[in-house]
DNA sequence: AGGCGTACCTGAGGGC
DNA sequence: TGCCCTCAGGTACGCC
């Protein structure tokens, strides 16, 4: 489910609901979606203090008093739900349960057991598999043309690497391209000026704009206090095959890159 | 190094 | 109804 919007909205969500916590049990009953094994994990996190959430690439960041972190990933159908203290209904698919001194909870919850949520210790170097903040000053168009540089592999799977930028999937990188009006299937190095320009704009907008709106919500994501987004309706590539272009009225069409769904408009994605 | 296919899971929706 | 197929917002891994 979420990209960098979705995970963004919710580590907005979680700042403002468990910042200045403390952990006061923790029960994990799926032992693959955590790190370490689950007794080293519980153990660890608990009388731990919530310092700052925050996002890096999809990864939400859970800084704790220690100077340790909790980083979740949350794949495709990962939810993090906050619950006041009260509340009887547990989420659906809880894996692993915090619950804060005050009786709050936070729900790590997922159907599929896609989702991690991984114990870091202050000094152990998990950035640098990252790749660069699509919204932040490093994301220039010099530092985008030389990533792009020398690359075959089509713009719309180079666009999914993390490695490279961090934080778009499947419909950011669509939504990008078809605003670009760049080819998904191009490979990334033969991209020129004005639509490597275009595009590194586009990357941007969309992002933007789907934050403002609070993410996508087209089947289950919602945030940490379980509500939709809204970008869902703005959406001119991402999921509309069959529909008409909004820019040149031709049909979007679904193609396959790299295993995944690829949703474009021939009409006006020629280059 | 980089590109490609497969594996990991459950559930929803369409066709018959 | 029910069965069988395809699809899903993501990444890790092994192979060439």
């Amino acid at each position: 489910l979420p990209e960098l919007p979705e995970v963004e909205t919710i580590a907005n969500g979680l700042a403002r609901a468990i910042v200045g916590k403390t952990i006061d049990s923790a029960v994990v009953s799926l032992p693959k979606m955590v790190f370490p094994e689950p007794s080293t994990f519980e153990r660890a996190v608990c009388g731990e203090c919530v310092h700052a959430v925050g996002r890096r690439g999809k990864f939400i960041v859970i800084s704790l008093a220690s100077g340790r972190f909790l980083l979740v990933h949350l794949r495709m159908t990962g939810r993090l739900i906050v619950q006041p203290a009260g509340t009887i209904d547990l989420e659906p698919y809880t894996k692993v349960l915090l619950t804060f001194t005050d009786s709050s909870r936070m729900c790590f919850a997922d159907v599929r057991q896609f989702g991690r949520m991984r114990l870091v210790e202050p000094e152990e170097p998990w950035v640098a598999e990252v790749g660069v903040e699509p919204l932040s000053e490093e994301f220039s168009i010099e530092r985008f043309a030389a990533l792009l540089a020398g690359r075959t592999t089509p713009i719309k799977v180079f666009l999914l690497d993390q490695r490279r930028i961090a934080g778009l999937g499947n419909i950011y990188a669509c939504e990008a391209l078809w605003e670009a009006g760049v080819k998904p299937s191009r490979p990334a190095g033969s991209i020129r000026r004005p639509a490597q320009q275009r595009l590194h704009a586009a990357i941007q907008s969309v992002l933007r704009r789907a934050i403002a709106m609070r993410g996508t919500s087209i089947d289950d994501y919602v945030d940490s206090e379980g509500l939709r987004g809204g970008f869902q309706n703005q959406l001119n590539a991402y999921g509309r095959e069959g529909q008409t272009c909004s820019r040149c009225g031709k049909g979007i069409k679904r193609t396959i890159l790299a295993q995944r769904g690829t949703w474009w408009c021939p009409g006006c994605q020629k280059i």
